[in-house]
DNA sequence: ATCATGTACTTAACAGTGTTAACTAAAATA
DNA sequence: TATTTTAGTTAACACTGTTAAGTACATGAT
């Protein structure tokens, strides 16, 4: 019996988060950015500079769609690219001060979008939600260490 | 303060959101239908047929982007597209049996995903969780309605 | 009744993201 | 030192989304 509540928990879970950032996206035009390109700023804004395989796992795509963004990315200044270390392979990005700030402005926009949608709980409700993402955040954790992962997002 | 808890909740809600569905997406590739594919069954499934507009409006993409995967969904036999109407111009596009099908299956794997991701909460925190997720469709719910939405996806 | 406008959809051209395969350069190893 | 492995790039291709232009049906004015 247990088990019907997990489902209809992950199947609301699943919803809701779908909507939530399909309604979130709206305001991504404004930066200028494409979600893709803004979230790969935001992990090296809030874990610093990343290799590009280090990228590639934690956004969990090939390594030639990184470079591609990365390049992107260096042609506005956003982030930087090195190869100062002892492995002369491994490529060093690091978003730059402009780029630190772009995605900040990005991300505020995004939530603040979902904090409107929030607002219309009420004190109780808005602690409930507050407990259960708490919760959420938990496992999700779990599953950001292993690969390494960062803030990504 | 309350603005305080609100933007952490909306913080925490819009980075949840990305992650369950980064990790629910890794299934996708089994069933061979993109996301987007999918997703669009699953409103034709979940809400009957729809026109093109309806589709477009739903999902928030253009229509010449809602033409072109009703052109493959039929293609495979998924969907079916009728003229029948008392307005000649109207698309009417239907699931197929062979298209409910592999929506279901499609669907039962992201939401087994996330059942099992939530699966480690214990009996109480899983019930708080379930509060908030309710509480968070009915919010779903509201904007879903004005744009005459379904349960899309 | 017909001519003009509007609506629903399609087609075409283009930009962005993702993939795999093939290539280059720098370690690591035998 | 020669070979293999690893990190990253480049190229070619599939998918999704966009806007602009075209087609066909509906509606409304003359």
């Amino acid at each position: 019996m247990q088990d019907d509540l997990l489902n209809r928990v992950a199947n609301q879970l699943h919803s809701i988060a779908i909507h939530v950032l399909r309604r979130a996206r709206v305001t991504d035009k404004e930066g200028g950015l494409t979600p893709e390109r803004l979230s790969l700023l935001s992990i090296l804004a809030y874990s610093g500079p990343k290799s590009i395989s280090d990228l590639a796992a934690i956004e969990m795509v090939s390594l030639p769609a990184i470079t591609r963004i990365v390049n992107y990315l260096e042609g506005l200044e956003l982030v930087s690219r090195d190869r100062k270390s002892d492995d002369g392979r491994i490529v060093r990005v690091t978003a730059t001060k402009k780029g630190l700030q772009l995605m900040e402005e990005g991300r505020r926009r995004r939530v603040q979008h979902v904090a409107e949608e929030l607002s219309s709980l009420g004190n109780l409700e808005l602690m409930v939600v507050a407990e259960a993402t708490t919760l959420l955040e938990r496992i999700d954790h779990r599953y950001l260490e292993p690969a390494k992962r960062a803030q990504a997002n």
